[in-house]
DNA sequence: TATTAATAGGGGCATATCCCGGTATTGGAA
DNA sequence: TTCCAATACCGGGATATGCCCCTATTAATA
């Protein structure tokens, strides 16, 4: 009707991508305006969740970025915001010079604790809407396409058996 | 199982905003890898694509951040190498000198045929792991969320209704 | 008509994201 | 032991993203 009627349909409205992004946007908008209060954007709400998840075993800078599905460069420059504000610390390991854990301040412990009770807020806002039995589901699917290892490199050949 | 036994379930691998990100990143970079070739990112060909798609009616740039689920400051950075690439040109409308509609020029529309071949390389790697059919349904899913309303707000009450 | 309100964009600022190349450290091989 | 490859992190550069404030233009109102 609005498509151009093609089985094989190569219409750019089709771009998984493109729609994954649009999503993003609109959602991180709600979570970083619910968050706004405690001073944190959402990805920075991410690391810290990460980081006191792990506490028992502080990550180094690699195993964080693994974890939060980033690379290292731009996990290393999303963490100097936080650690300038005093709410993580990086510590050399003994073990390997190069490797540096990190692990959240007394600071960054009680901007975490404010920023999880508002996190809650956003998290029902969304689920109050989309439904929170789709959510689950919404997010195991999104979680195996971020540890798709599929996806982590690039077609090495085109893929033209589309005839 | 691996998480506290919880009803309200508040635990922050929960999150929905994450795991959209976490995706996202990945994805892209799957995209961005595939679009290389051609010297585009993906949010650029998001955008060019959009542009192409209404040729017969170039959009404002209001117009064009919507339809991006953008923020207009946000696109009109995003444009700003594209125009100083030739790809995209700005035209003052005569109706309301406000206006700035956005229309692709030659170099644009060349540059466009190019990255289309090679996003459907993308496409198909995606599709070809993740499945044609989920795809279908999981970009409906997300582009229904970038466009409920009910998220272009912040939760105006605290929701504690939880008990 | 004169004032005021609303709208469209632009500029600056801060964070987010990735790539590339460089440095320091470590472990293995000659 | 010395050299070399691999690894961890860092710094710079470019785009991505959103917010706030400012200006220009238009629309609405007194």
């Amino acid at each position: 009707m609005t498509q151009p009627s093609s089985q094989t349909s190569y219409a750019v409205s089709r771009c998984n991508c493109t729609a994954l992004r649009k999503a993003s946007r609109r959602l991180s908008l709600m979570y970083d305006a619910t968050l706004a209060p405690c001073g944190l954007k959402s990805t920075q709400f991410s690391i810290l969740s990460e980081i006191e998840r792990r506490h028992d075993k502080p990550p180094t800078m690699s195993e964080l970025a693994d974890a939060m599905v980033m690379d290292r460069s731009t996990l290393g420059h999303n963490l100097r915001p936080l650690e300038r504000d005093g709410l993580i610390a990086l510590k050399a390991a003994d073990a390997d010079r190069r490797w540096k854990h990190v692990h959240l301040t007394k600071k960054g412990l009680e901007k975490y604790s404010h920023a999880h009770s508002l996190w809650r807020e956003a998290q029902h806002h969304f689920e109050g809407s989309f439904g929170r039995d789709k959510a689950d589901h919404l997010r195991e699917t999104l979680l195996g396409i971020a540890a798709d290892p599929a996806l982590a490199s690039i077609p090495s050949q085109p893929i033209v058996s589309q005839r």
